[in-house]
DNA sequence: TGTGTTATCCATAGATCTATGGATAACACA
DNA sequence: TGTGTTATCCATAGATCTATGGATAACACA
């Protein structure tokens, strides 16, 4: 059988496509290209956040750059890198539904850590619009400060999941609490939801997270914001 | 920083995700799978659709069925594959509208095979449907036979792609001829309709293909079909 | 049971990838 | 220009992956 021309385009093909599995096969790097949807980040932030050293990620930053799917900017002595348009977080979304209907691993992680939360219902993005405008409910982001600063909810007080335990008589037993973080593969969230269900509060999650909020081209904030719990912090506290 | 169970959760999620990046990081992977999108396909005949020794064939099946991306049916000798449920397909697809997106490369050898075939409009399903039944249409199916026996779009002809330039003649340059693969990254019908086109066919290309044709819910069949071209084959030309 | 067919398992050479220390580059600011 | 900061480049040891020949397993059929 020939083996001329006819059949080599679509080998061509494959390999542009392996190009693109190319970054989603190492773990960091997954974890790198959600982080990159909730904002820009510089690359001494990025391994910061995934507990790499500087060189290896931006060893693994450059690996995403050749296959196009970050971009970068360079402000003064820092490159800030980001995710290069909205089909990069569509894949990784993809890629996360798949494990998910796929892999009895994932389902079992998703609903023992989060196994409290999980028996209730998520609020959905119109119902706590509502729900915000009718000021009966305390809005949660569990994310570092610094995801809160790049966009956040309006509203929304930021507290990392890490210093909730430490904060937790600040929240009234009364009041529902929804808290949300980077959407449907982070635990940050549920977590919260969990412990703070342990302790007598009602809390629930919100749907997804923060990119799918911004996809729903609903309102974001930027920055710090003055929070509205009972007690007041100061400001260093917020910013950590 | 305390570096306890509190961040361990989502690393393990991401490790997760990466098992089926695994699968789509070797270009002949991902070949596999899109066929296995096409239909269920023994070893054999995988090995031999991509050129690969059966040995490596069955290795690579091997991190596929890890991940859980296909399932395995045996009938006496032969094990029969198969993409394990329709996420895998949308997946595959959403890998490739990412590679259309971003990598120019892929947008090129698109347009460069197919040159002629994207200067006109693809037809729409509906549009075919319509036109099917008028009878004022050819459909042909390019693909391999074995693909057009596990399902084709019902009255198309089987003519895969390298037999089509002996059999141009059959070919009446009055009536319009639509062409159609296996989906948005095969080749095989734009460039079947780029040869048509440059001997004074009308011919336009399907948009999507076969599986995109399955997942809408429009009558598939199966086997074999009597050529309804001017002139008829034997059987035994359009089996190979 | 014996023979033939198809797929998987096993072992391994060679290729590729990963993490990282050290050097270098790009920039701000003195 | 000199110094400090941030990111990239370079080189490489060690880890992982790929292709494949040979052995084995699972089955049909005599």
């Amino acid at each position: 059988m020939d083996n001329t021309k006819t059949y080599e385009a679509p080998v061509v093909i494959y390999e542009q496509l392996a190009r693109i599995g190319k970054v989603v096969v190492h773990p960091k790097r997954i974890e790198l290209l959600d982080l990159l949807c909730q904002g820009e980040r510089s690359v001494e932030a990025l391994a910061a956040a995934t507990g790499l050293k500087l060189t290896t990620t931006s060893a693994h930053l450059q690996i995403m750059r050749q296959a196009r799917l970050v971009d970068t900017r360079r402000e003064a002595n820092r490159v800030y890198y980001k995710a290069a348009g909205e089909e990069v977080c569509r894949f990784i979304a993809a890629l996360g539904d798949l494990a998910q209907a796929r892999l009895a691993e994932v389902k079992q992680i998703l609903s023992e850590i989060g196994s409290h939360a999980e028996t209730t219902q998520r609020v959905s993005r119109v119902e706590l619009l509502n729900r915000v405008r009718a000021g009966d409910v305390v809005v949660l982001d569990v994310r570092p400060t610094q995801e809160y600063q790049a966009g956040h909810i309006p509203g929304a007080i930021s507290l990392p999941l890490e210093h909730l335990e430490a904060r937790l008589d600040e929240f009234d037993p009364q009041v529902e609490i929804v808290a949300y973080c980077r959407g449907p593969l982070c635990l940050l969230a549920p977590q919260a939801v969990a412990t703070l269900q342990q302790h007598g509060r009602q809390a629930r999650c919100l749907e997804d997270g923060m990119p799918e909020w911004r996809q729903a081209n609903l309102p974001v904030a930027v920055g710090s914001e003055v929070s509205n719990l009972r007690q007041e912090f100061s400001p260093t506290a917020m910013t950590e």
